[in-house]
DNA sequence: TTATTATTGTAACATATTGTTACAATAATA
DNA sequence: TATTATTGTAACAATATGTTACAATAATAA
């Protein structure tokens, strides 16, 4: 969960929002042949966390997690998929928080709703990293991507959040196609195929690979890539659409 | 979402829960070749409504989905897992929960917490149907088995927690050998095709079934089953764990 | 101009998985 | 002892996937 946002989350007693229930979007980016994630660090303290907020009394919870998605993106139109509530007494630590409102000049009285349990709900965005301009918050973080191979420590459950985001993103690729999220509007087979292996964590036949993706059917090829490397061009493919 | 079931819920104030927040399981059972599914039906009403709940402050999500699924159904260490939440603003709709209160002798007020907007973690429970005892709450409803092919109407989007409840269990079927929840400790080859097929909503081949079931290595052969039948008796299996 | 080099696109074959048909082995009953 | 309806499994066919091989480039070097 992600504290601070619109101007009523720092009414102390949350006014319009719904208590107890947050949303922590993992926004994973691809870069470098690597799986990025977007985290935010709050001010005056090192505590790094995922990007999240809460639900408007009459907000849609889809809606609210587009919100937050936009907030830290810039983007419209984000892909977001639900996965998992989180939900444990365990995960409750209110002591970072407490720490930020204080280092940042408000005061933490022990009733203040941001302090309380909160259960949160976990979304994964997939965007083309190109594309987003990092955007903190105005007034208590900076926001940026990390490497998803080198995340620093996390306040409360987070790193479990984004493992958890990982493993959905995985199980999901195949069946949902939902990997070219990640990927410019035209990149070559050996992009989507590094995008692969990167999300999966392994190796994949060239050969195999090239097949696979061709005989789904979902790939429009478009004009050869003239690279300046001392090889055969390879095709620019685009996504299909339905 | 489903309401009045321990003490502190008929509190006007919902002292002691999560305000907002609720819990629908959506419990299968398979019996004489069907998937069944257990539902409340609220008294002096014909309101039919998923088994619910909400939980305690101080209680783990999964926990109160626990709680919910045994007060139903009687049983301990239930299949449970999540699949999805709903959020939608147009799921709200106090009318119901008002005139069961009002049908029940309860003042429903206009700031009582159950007509607030609910946002609802879905469950589904597989359990062995034979096992269940479905168990009323004890001041305001009945409970019973409805087959998933002919269900009532029903309150709210439950109807559409059900559907994607059932896309659920069918997606994680194959990967992660759940459907074994829903059958008795040992059970035939033909019982077990029979659940598959119900499930998937589609014939199998048997031979391609048997194999790949076999094939697995998850199944224990036991005895014979001699049914009485003029044929060649089935072998029992049994679930082998990890 | 003509090799050289690295990479791409695809064919060809091998292996594995799944679909389909066939048949022997029963467990009652006639 | 023959008949009947299933069950368990083999056998073959059709797909899908793993693996190897090779022609077709796009630069660069000779």
């Amino acid at each position: 969960m992600k504290a601070f946002k619109t101007a009523n989350e720092s009414d102390a007693r949350g006014n319009g929002f719904i208590p107890n229930l947050a949303i922590d979007v993992v926004v994973f980016g691809f870069h470098d042949s690597q799986l990025k994630v977007l985290l935010v660090k709050y001010s005056k303290t090192d505590y790094v966390a995922l990007p999240g907020g809460f639900i408007k009394v009459d907000e849609n919870l889809h809606d609210a997690a587009e919100r937050v998605a936009k907030e830290r993106t810039g983007l419209n139109n984000i892909f977001l998929d639900q996965f998992f509530v989180f939900g444990d007494m365990s995960r409750y630590n209110a002591q970072p928080f407490r720490e930020v409102m204080e280092a940042n000049g408000m005061p933490a009285k022990a009733d203040h709703w941001l302090l309380n349990r909160f259960i949160s709900v976990g979304y994964f965005a997939l965007v083309d990293f190109t594309k987003v301009t990092p955007t903190p918050d105005k007034l208590f973080d900076s926001c940026g991507w990390y490497d998803l191979n080198a995340l620093p420590a996390l306040i409360q459950d987070h790193a479990e959040i984004i493992s958890k985001a990982l493993n959905a993103l995985r199980d999901r690729l195949d069946d949902k196609l939902i990997g070219f999220n990640l990927l410019p509007e035209e990149f070559t087979m050996g992009q989507l195929q590094a995008l692969y292996e990167t999300i999966l964590g392994k190796k994949l036949l060239r050969s195999a690979f090239q097949r696979k993706m061709l005989g789904l059917n979902i790939l429009e090829r478009l004009a050869k890539k003239y690279t300046g490397a001392a090889n055969k061009a390879p095709y620019l493919y685009r996504f299909k659409a339905k």
